[in-house]
DNA sequence: TCAAAAGTGTTCTCCCTACACCCATGG
DNA sequence: CCATGGGTGTAGGGAGAACACTTTTGA
């Protein structure tokens, strides 16, 4: 953080944040990563102690080269969880006169999806917790209304890129990702056209481990074919559901 | 604008402004309007004098209740012309550090859709003027890479919802309507195609002016159904192209 | 009289949808 | 042995894409 000190202007200044909704999967149901405010030393500047928040912070005017530097700064500083800048997508400004009561303070809010079985250790348990969709609790500012901007946001993304690679573990099977569309969407889909779909992508590469593919009884393990997931993202398409 | 004065911060804070990309149609190609920077009476304070940008200007702390406020006023202030904040689209956030010399400046950018036949005297042509897609001169800051992501933000967003309302004339045809598109997608469709689709929409209702439809070379007149238009644009749709 | 503009309808194909049966496992 | 989970194929419908001819006017 830049240095505390006196800094003068000749016209008001807004204070600047980036916040970051965390979305991952746990193979059941999507969560988003929280923080619990206020057990940093520098408590006594925040408000909303001891209320639970998105992670996120201000920018910092002499470092951050934009703002998603700030999103990844923060991230990593308050939950050791380490994105790049390009890992985040921007969701909107929330720049509402009274969002927070201290001072003029307009976010920039960003969205990341991460592997949550990669993650699982990493994220600082004292501060930080994985909460499912649906069980939410009250945030600080007007911090749920970003969460359900960005969800909205992910929900509509879904439908022209490929989503999985970010959330899924490596290798993982039909039934898992169908499962991830489902929590996304909140929607169910018939199987077979899930199936038809998602191989007609052309991103799916069937893996074959030694495991004998007896009956039909265990799922079929694939893993994401990088080039075309790639390609797809950058072409988009469009997801028909 | 707030006064000037000496304002103290404890940490550095950037200044946020917003920018505003009109985009007009004129019946033949799609417009984008610009302001000649440094005519102001607080000229001294600006970079870029003289050269060409896009109408915007800085967060008003006090009065903005968000910036979608500051877009509409500053646009209003700049070029006379008057939009509702609602009627601006966020374009995204642009942060670069050094995207202004003189002080760590962020925009949030925008975009909306205006009638150029019913503007075309209110705007004050001293500064502000309207340019062809095309034909675009040197921008200052990033405002070039503004103007093209909100292009890009149009394109993508024409296939969601109905864009014609904001830019037509009360009264249009189908040619022209095409034509919209295809200046906006920069493509040409099949007229056959194009008037099914737009038919199926529901969003068009013939009208009948006194002229005779003496043959086939007078094209039918149109105005769009006010009700299905915005029912529409509410649900939103997956137009192909 | 010829080129340009505008209106219209049909066929083909592809993709999405709905839907049912089989097999293997584990309780 | 039965419930569960997972794999697979097909028939029908709708929408997009391709495509040609007619009329009128203005040059």
């Amino acid at each position: 953080m830049a240095k505390k000190g006196t800094y003068i202007y000749e016209y008001p200044h807004p204070a600047v944040t980036a916040d970051c909704v965390i979305f991952g999967y746990d193979g059941k149901s999507i969560k988003v990563l929280l923080i619990k405010r206020g057990a940093e030393k520098e408590a006594s500047k925040h408000a909303f102690v001891g209320s639970w928040a998105l992670p996120g912070g201000f920018l910092d005017v002499d470092r951050d080269r934009t703002i998603a530097n700030t999103a990844s700064r923060e991230l990593r500083e308050e939950t050791k969880l380490h994105l790049r800048p390009s890992e985040f997508k921007e969701v909107g400004c929330f720049s509402e006169k009274n969002r927070d009561e201290r001072e003029r303070v307009i976010t920039i809010a960003h969205y990341a999806l991460v592997k949550l079985t990669e993650v699982e250790g990493d994220t600082d348990a004292e501060k930080a917790e994985w909460y499912n969709l649906g069980d939410i609790p009250s945030l600080a500012f007007d911090h749920d209304q970003i969460l359900r901007a960005a969800f909205m946001r992910l929900k509509r993304d879904i439908h022209f890129e490929p989503v999985g690679f970010e959330l899924l573990p490596e290798v993982f099977t039909l039934p898992q990702l169908q499962n991830l569309y489902e929590s996304i969407l909140e929607t169910k889909f018939d199987r077979r056209n899930f199936a038809n779909k998602m191989k007609h992508l052309g991103i799916l590469d069937e893996v074959d481990d030694g495991t004998p593919r007896n009956g039909t009884r265990t799922p079929i393990k694939y893993r994401f074919n990088k080039d075309n997931y790639d390609e797809l993202k950058r072409r988009g398409f469009q997801l028909e559901f």
